[in-house]
DNA sequence: TTATATCTTATAAAAACACTCGGGATTTGT
DNA sequence: ACAAATCCCGAGTGTTTTTATAAGATATAA
């Protein structure tokens, strides 16, 4: 159904979370999965592969915790899904990375069909940052404190 | 991953096969399932949906088979994905049907993504019609047959 | 009446999903 | 030195979804 799963979700949280928190040292698991309502175990095995593809590092031992791998406008949504639920891929066919090629590939309507599909997401993914998410964020919080104003 | 089942693809390749056979009497699901190579049993299963749904009309009996239920330029292949896969969200609390409101949606930024995630989606399914892919595949036909000339 | 089809319901194997658990390694503060 | 906090890693598990398969009932053309 086109459906993200719970890896892609949660993952996008958590970064976010990241962002959010940025400048003061590392953030725990524990913290983020409080916030986020994101089961801690569940969300240690997403941010291991986080880790391994650089979007996240990682400082051990107490008051450890994970830090951004980059800053926040170098972070595309799309590289966070990428990490957690593999390359785009709305059919086999048309995967962003090696797609079962079929034969009939050059002469299929239907294909060209996914493939629109798959950039329109990509594309929607793409243009998304952390840093645009804070921004969306400040925005959102302000137009809030707004209202309250006026009540 | 965002991926589409197989009821999706399955589909709308039965359906543009049956647009590419039309004026010659009922398709049989047995020739669908031999040219697209589709298990005839569960494409059944499939068309029944398109059936209820009214994107095709069914004739019983010997010759019988299905007909599109209204012209190729009426049926968009979102439609089609509709009823096979379900309403389009690629999360619960974004779903084109009854999505699941959660207390913080306003503020959510992360929900926020994946609305516009759903509406590009939305957007190309919508914007292709069976007709689109009929001419589609006359042009790839006429370019094919330009090709050949050359050799 | 026979062969050809659609229709309906039931069953089931296999894969994906969403965790859960247990233990090990590393660092900080006492 | 030790305890607490935290990251790290791999295995196991119950549920749901997917992708069919099977069996039989119904309808119609020839």
């Amino acid at each position: 159904m086109l459906k993200l799963s719970t890896k892609g979700r949660y993952g996008v949280k958590a970064m976010f979370d990241l962002a959010q928190h940025m400048g003061e040292g590392p953030t725990s698991l524990k913290s983020i999965a409080e916030r986020q309502g994101i089961s801690e175990h569940y969300l240690e095995q997403l941010v291991s592969g986080l880790r391994k593809a650089g979007l996240v590092k990682s400082v051990r031992g107490a008051q450890g915790g994970y830090l951004l791998g980059r800053e926040p406008d170098k972070i595309k949504i799309g590289d966070i899904i990428r990490v957690l639920e593999g390359p785009i891929a709305p059919t086999d066919c048309v995967s962003e990375e090696d797609p079962e090629i079929c034969s009939k590939a050059e002469f299929c309507v239907t294909r060209a069909i996914w493939e629109k599909v798959r950039d329109s997401i990509a594309d929607v993914l793409d243009s998304i940052t952390l840093e645009t998410m804070l921004e969306d964020a400040k925005k959102i919080e302000s137009e809030r404190n707004l209202y309250m104003y006026y009540i």
